[in-house]
RNA sequence: AGGCACGUAGCUCAGGGGGAGAGCGCCACCCUGACACGGUGGAGGUCCCGGGUUCAAAUCCCGGCGUGCCUACCA
């Protein structure tokens, strides 16, 4: 009967190829819109065409690939669209590095040829990420795959662009953004990282016009005073309550500047005075606004100081910094320079510094549309998980500004704006023939493409089909959930809940779960320049995805970050592993004969296994629902290894190997059968490769498991009383384990063991089973003895309703046996101690629930049983001694 | 400057008002007919510190200390 199935151990690397290959094949994946079960749906957080699948990616996918594998077992109509994001300044940073290597740039080629070559570029390799997300079993809807840049998509955010800007949401207009000098283009608040740097506040002498001395102002970026129009100082400060004049004159320009009085300025900081430059900061640009001052910008769009900044035109920014400051220092105009750390913008594409620059942009006016995002997240129609992060979400929500939306580059959509010679502005869904306001065809379409979170934030409908109304809309949207790391929080997700809401009518998702951050294995966040990056595909090759995706399930607690290891991961081949030969053992008793029918009267651990699988699948199921994705990993972990293999295939062995009893032999093998179909499926959603592979190779399963149904509906096979049964077998095996350990007994001795039990209904049980206590334990034929008695030499344990004994003389050491004895006492004694104290405290006996005072009763009553006849043990043990 | 999280076994972390848990590591024994990527047994904790609430606090509250992270236009 016994015979080799399985080779010894699990070999990931062909297995999940083939079986990926066969649910594509058989579009296992595809949702219908039209089909029956109730919708569940995720979009993809659409990783970068330029992407590389890392751990970050990983994660994510592999908790959504959980949820839609699990829902689809649960008979939904799933839908996981997928797709990928144009990732405009990245994209073209990827290209223009193409380029350089060919001793080109983007200008060489121009605009048109340059999105062509961009194109061909996606062509060749935006495969990559997709192919990587199927190597982590992703189980997306290929068949819909999307692309920020598609037809469909582009047409959604014109649609959009056009209906926000004749709603009055969308302008365009002078103001100052965040420039990356490097990257050419405009960048949104978010898009500007601040970051500690070590500089300078410098002291700057502004001498008064009439000559009497001067004004001393502070600033840390000395190169914009050539930008600046006036010196402020706070009008109720006493020091500048009387001014020797009310001009000073610009060191080294010489122009003239008025001294403007206004309480923004911080009579604490610095030397109170402050120079104004409204073309080069946000605060100094609202001041002039106030006040009517010019702005003058000095700088170009390569942070190099322009014409205006005269004898300093066409240095660098950090260059002109340096030579100004010689300068100042020549002319004794810098009074003193102070070391000053202070956070400063930089570019999240490419790390440059920041330059705020006044300049003319296309903006989203947000505060109407997050008033709605707001209010779909207070009310509950959109639930952040943890919740914990609603908290940050209502925080930017409320003190959120307006988005500038336009970028100075090629990649990305264009802005659906055109310009007339006669002034005359057009936005249009499709390109105008003539302008309307003069007639002319002479129209110039705007240069600058929109941000590339513009058309993320339609992604959960315009990857459906909208603005057409589809079937896909209407069955899958809003969607169910959305699995996201907090850092796309703001970009991403906020954004998503404003278009949704405001081109929808609906929340884009009913839940988000916002998930942590895998870091290396002592806490630091992977990065390539620490050269401590584990990626996720060498992993997979070497432990195999599965063990990969159980891991990170298994470590994803809410709210806290993920340390990876290898050593971790495995942990869980290790896992993986066992589950196989768990297989193994399981497909060799089979044979080849479909499983029969569940036995009428199972044993013991029949209902035993039963029941726990039951339950199980049940607690599985609700953490997988409540996005504790640990939870449900270590539930299924702790049942399979430490349940049924440790225990349950162990019983199963005595009817198995047992000939002489086919119908038992039978019966047992349908109900291992039936258990380990059950415990495939529940792991299903986490190790999808392995589970397929043991599936098809499972007597009597037809299809995919993908097809098969989740073991969560056995209520009817939940049996406390076999629970408790098999806790007292489970105890009386362990005592006789222990003993063994403890006495130094060879494992392959044979010992004789005694028991007695107070209740009777324990001592049938134990009868019942002495044949399996026998086997696990390594006994000879049990023996019994009333209670209160014992044999004579011998080791014994104290168990809840059952006295065990192992007489052995010769065996035992009584000296090791005494020791034995008092530890366990000792044990027992530490443990009973708070319950003790509570007994005999006045205030806990009057107002604790009654339950818990039987409780603490029991368990007192219950612990001085076993200390009385431990002890009576010792004293026997004594007298031997 | 504000906000959020975290501090539990050697390590990594679950748990979250009434019996301190897991994985890895460690120690001992064992290649028992699924598995040495294994089995059996064992050792190991002032649940960061100090107050408070409560009959009862690792758990709730306040205050420290420490560690991360996020947001912010004070030059």
């Amino acid at each position: 009967m016994a015979q080799e199935t399985l080779p010894k151990s699990y070999e990931p690397a062909q297995v999940e190829e083939r079986w990926y290959a066969y649910w594509e094949r058989e579009g296992l994946f595809t949702a219908d819109p039209a089909g029956k079960g109730p919708a569940y749906s995720i979009v993809i957080p659409p990783p970068n065409v330029t992407g590389q699948l890392h751990m970050g990616h990983a994660l994510n996918n592999t908790m959504q690939d959980i949820m839609c594998r699990y829902k689809r077992m649960l008979g939904y109509e799933v839908l996981w669209m997928p797709g990928t994001d144009h990732a405009g300044i990245a994209t073209q940073n990827v290209v223009e590095r193409q380029l350089a290597s060919e001793g080109k740039t983007r200008h060489d080629l121009g605009r048109e040829a340059f999105i062509e070559r961009v194109w061909e570029w996606r062509a060749e390799y935006g495969g990559k990420i997709i192919n990587q997300l199927k190597r982590l079993g992703s189980s997306c809807d290929w068949s819909r795959e999307r692309f920020t840049m598609d037809e469909g998509l582009s047409k959604a955010v014109r649609e959009v662009f056009v209906r926000l800007y004749e709603e009055g949401l969308i302008y365009r207009g002078d103001y100052i953004i965040n420039w990356c000098p490097r990257c050419h283009t405009a960048l949104s608040d978010l898009e500007s990282e601040h970051e500690e740097v070590k500089g300078g506040l410098y002291h700057i002498r502004y001498p008064f016009k009439n000559g009497k001395g001067y004004l001393v102002v502070a600033t840390t970026r000395p190169e914009t005073l050539l930008g600046d129009t006036a010196v402020a100082v706070n009008p109720d400060d006493p020091r500048y309550q009387e001014l020797a004049d009310d001009m000073v004159l610009l060191p080294l320009i010489g122009r003239e500047l008025p001294i403007i009085r206004d309480s923004y300025v911080s009579t604490d900081f610095g030397t109170g005075a402050l120079k104004i430059t409204p073309a080069h900061d946000p605060n100094d640009f609202m001041i002039g606004q106030k006040h009517g001052l010019e702005s003058l910008r000095v700088m170009d769009d390569n942070g190099t100081i322009n014409q205006a900044g005269g004898p300093y035109a066409g240095l660098d920014r950090f260059e002109a910094r340096k030579v100004m400051l010689a300068d100042l220092e020549k002319q004794g105009l810098l009074e003193k320079q102070e070391d000053y750390l202070h956070s400063v913008g930089h570019c999240y594409r490419c790390k440059t510094m920041v330059e705020p620059i006044l300049s003319k942009q296309w903006f989203v006016k947000v505060g109407p549309l997050a008033e709605e995002a707001l209010g779909a997240v207070r009310d509950g129609r959109t639930k952040i998980v943890p919740a914990q992060w609603e908290k940050t979400y209502y925080e930017w929500m409320t003190n959120i500004r307006d988005w500038c939306v336009s970028r100075q580059i090629w990649w990305g959509h264009r802005i659906p704006a055109w310009f007339c010679s006669c002034g005359e502005l057009i936005v249009s869904r499709t390109t105008p023939e003539k302008c309307p306001a003069c007639g002319s065809s002479e129209l110039t379409q705007e240069t600058d493409v929109l941000d590339t979170w513009f058309s993320s934030a339609l992604w959960p409908f315009s990857t459906m089909g909208w603005p057409d109304q589809t079937p896909e809309l209407s069955k899958f949207y809003p969607t169910s959930c959305l699995v996201t790391g907090f850092d796309i929080l703001f970009f991403w997700v906020a954004r998503m809940m404003m278009m949704g809401l405001k081109f929808m009518g609906e929340v884009p998702f009913t839940d988000v779960y916002i998930h942590a951050l895998v870091r290396d294995a002592s806490g630091q966040k992977m990065s390539k320049s620490k050269g401590n990056v584990i990626d996720p595909l060498i992993v997979m090759d070497e432990f195999g995805t599965d063990a990969f995706r159980f891991t990170l399930a298994a470590f994803a607690a809410q709210g806290r970050d993920i340390k990876m290891s290898e050593e971790r991961i495995a942990g869980y081949r290790n896992f993986v592993n066992k589950i196989w030969n768990a297989a193994r053992f399981t497909l060799m008793n089979l044979g080849e004969d479909e499983p029969g029918q569940l036995p009428e009267e199972p044993t013991l651990e029949d209902r035993w296994i039963l029941s726990r699988a039951s339950r199980v699948a049940q607690e599985v199921g609700r953490a997988i629902e409540e996005y504790r994705f640990n939870e449900a990993a270590s539930t299924a972990y702790q049942f399979v290894w430490h349940e049924f293999c440790d225990w349950y295939l162990e019983l199963a062995k005595g009817p198995l190997y047992d000939d002489s009893d086919r119908k038992r032999q039978e019966a047992t093998r349908a109900v291992l059968a039936e258990v380990y179909s059950r415990l495939l499926r529940l792991l299903h959603p986490f190790m999808p490769f392995v589970t397929e592979e043991l599936w098809q190779r499972l007597p009597g399963s037809e299809g995919s498991i993908m097809k098969a149904p989740w073991p969560g509906d056995h209520d009817d096979q939940i049996d406390p009383q076999a629970e408790h049964d098999m806790g007292l077998v489970m105890e009386v095996i362990g005592a006789v384990r222990n003993i063994r350990g403890e006495m130094s007994i060879s494992p392959g001795k044979v010992v004789p063991v005694v028991l007695s039990a107070s209740d009777d209904g324990a001592l049938e049980v134990l009868k019942a089973q002495a044949a399996r206590i026998q086997s696990l334990a390594k006994t000879q034929e049990l023996a019994w003895t009333k209670e209160g008695e014992q044999p004579a030499k011998s080791a014994g344990a104290a168990l809840s309703e059952v006295n065990v004994f192992v007489p052995l003389e010769g065996l035992v050491d009584f000296s090791a046996e005494e020791a034995r004895l008092e530890k366990e006492l000792a044990k027992l004694d530490k443990e009973i101690t708070p319950s003790r104290k509570k007994l005999t405290n006045q205030g806990f006996l009057a107002k604790a629930p009654e339950a818990v005072v039987a409780k603490e009763k029991a368990k007192v009553a219950a612990a001085e049983d076993k200390i009385t006849r431990l002890k009576e043990s010792l004293v026997r043990v004594q007298s031997f001694r």
